[in-house]
DNA sequence: CCCTTGACTATCT
DNA sequence: GAGATAGCCAAGG
């Protein structure tokens, strides 16, 4: 079956806009919960096509860093929705949100370099 | 049809 | 943990 960018983009957007507040997903993770597999690529072309409203800054890379080079206006942009919405970073990267007053364990794994 | 390009990933040094 | 490498796959030249 050949491939339906129309297709794919409504069912990679319909993933990313469940995405709740304050949570990210990565990009293969969308990919593959939308059913396309393998596909993390596509999935930025996806965003690239979406309109507005679509919280395309909950995407980012598995590795939970931001897909844009770090210093650049989409970087600061992505970087500033999150953090309007309680996402922590450390070390440039997202910090999975355990709870609101584990900072200790938060010290443990992420803290002091 | 061949080659390059990505808002990507997993794996190996 | 930072680089390098190799898969990945649709699009466009």
């Amino acid at each position: 079956m050949a491939f339906s960018q129309i297709k794919f983009d409504t069912a990679i957007w319909k993933v990313v806009s469940s995405i709740s507040s304050g949570r990210v997903m990565g990009y293969g993770e969308v990919a593959r919960v939308a059913g396309y597999p393998r596909h993390a690529r596509m999935v930025s072309k996806a965003m690239g096509r979406s309109s507005e409203s679509l919280p395309w800054y909950r995407v980012v890379r598995s590795n939970r860093t931001l897909a844009f080079e770090v210093g650049s206006e989409a970087y600061k942009k992505q970087r500033c929705l999150l953090e309007d919405e309680g996402v922590k970073f450390t070390n440039g990267k997202v910090v999975p949100v355990y709870s609101d007053d584990d900072k200790d364990l938060d010290e443990l794994l992420w803290g002091p370099d």
